[in-house]
DNA sequence: CTATTATCGATTATCGATAATTTGTTTCCA
DNA sequence: TGGAAACAAATTATCGATAATCGATAATAG
């Protein structure tokens, strides 16, 4: 449970609890398996029950934990077929975000998108796996917002917990060289203008991405 | 708040409040813009006050209502827009499971399907609007169970309430009606086995839909 | 008269304690 | 010896009360 560095200063205690423990399972501080004990936690952040239960709630619904009625909560185990099913979604999805906002992408769009990729070169130096990752989720965030769905975008931030668990999990060093290259490249591809050819260009990225990964 | 008929079985309090909130809105009897107090909802339902917390952290992660730090929850208001984004969403990945799990569609399935459709009927003739609705949501939901992917399952049980609380508002009788015969019509198509056909229909059954109620 | 501060009512957020549930263990009897 | 029943330990679920927060309104100073 480590009683660790970060403990971000959102507003809420159980904003604080929520974001701290999702931090902590996303970088695989906290195993699959782990048991979360209400009253342990408490104890650890010096707070009661509620805030607690509130976070624990919270992250059940984001299957970051599994709840059993009346038995309690375990760090969820996350399974290659999970991944697979993600994956999947993924895809179909992306797909289409990035296709439907190729279109509007401005010259400052793709500034943005190049200071994104020059920080994760950055975050590689420094060997910040979990900034990597974060700046990954941005990357490809900026499509999930700008295809002008909020149903989709709401998809894409329940996914991303779960794809950066994975990558965490995952990760091999050789890889988080490569994403800020790779990036660049899906970024040549979109200025080509041509849909179906940038579509198909995600759509390999991730897979590759996902091949590498899972053997 | 109605202290009305329905309060489900479900094991613990929070999840009989739970349900009955969730209906009641999915219903419409709880309107957009409603304010949901803690207290008032204990006392009406003579329990404490955390369940009822409990309760609500779960809607307000469906959506089904609008949580503001401090000052409380208020059932969500469904906008237009709201409903093409999901549309938008739902006809991507219902094109998919529908393609994907038509290759393994059995006798046996048909008929499963084929009961939906008679049940529907039923509930037609008995003006049961919900128990349609229902009905509907279990037919479509036939396919996402089918294709075997656990992301695309739950993203559908999520956008299933919101599609409910979008029937149920905008419901207008001569709709109802035809439901069931639609559908038989994507069986017969279904049974042709042609891949591109079925999820073409699916799409422009789910267009159809949508734009009938959207005016 | 205006802008800042103080107070108030309503409601959420948090607290610490009790009740209920589950699981494992021991006891007792056939 | 085997198996039901009573017990015990651990933990969640629920409780009722207090503290913190927000928006509105009233009071106050300049």
């Amino acid at each position: 449970m480590s009683n660790s560095s970060y403990i971000p200063l959102g507003n809420s205690i159980s904003e604080q609890i929520y974001l701290t423990l999702k931090r902590e399972i996303i970088a695989g501080e906290l195993q699959p398996g782990t048991r979360l004990i209400v009253l342990d936690i408490a104890g650890k952040f010096q707070v009661s029950q509620a805030p607690v239960r509130e976070a624990l709630e919270r992250m059940k619904q984001e299957g970051l934990i599994n709840g059993i009625p009346n038995k309690g909560s375990v760090v969820s185990n996350i399974t290659s077929k999970e991944i697979r099913d993600i994956f999947v979604l993924r895809e179909i999805i992306e797909g289409y975000a990035v296709r439907t906002s190729m279109p509007t992408l401005s010259e400052d769009d793709y500034e943005q998108l190049e200071m994104i990729i020059r920080s994760m070169e950055e975050a590689v130096e420094r060997d910040d796996t979990l900034g990597i990752l974060e700046l990954d989720m941005d990357f490809h965030g900026f499509f999930y917002k700008r295809c002008d769905n909020q149903a989709i975008l709401e998809l894409w931030n329940q996914m991303r917990t779960k794809v950066m668990r994975f990558m965490a999990i995952s990760n091999r060093h050789h890889t988080t060289d490569l994403l800020a290259e790779w990036h660049r490249r899906l970024i040549t591809v979109l200025q080509t203008g041509d849909g179906d050819a940038v579509e198909e260009a995600f759509i390999e990225h991730m897979h590759a991405y996902k091949f590498i990964h899972m053997d």
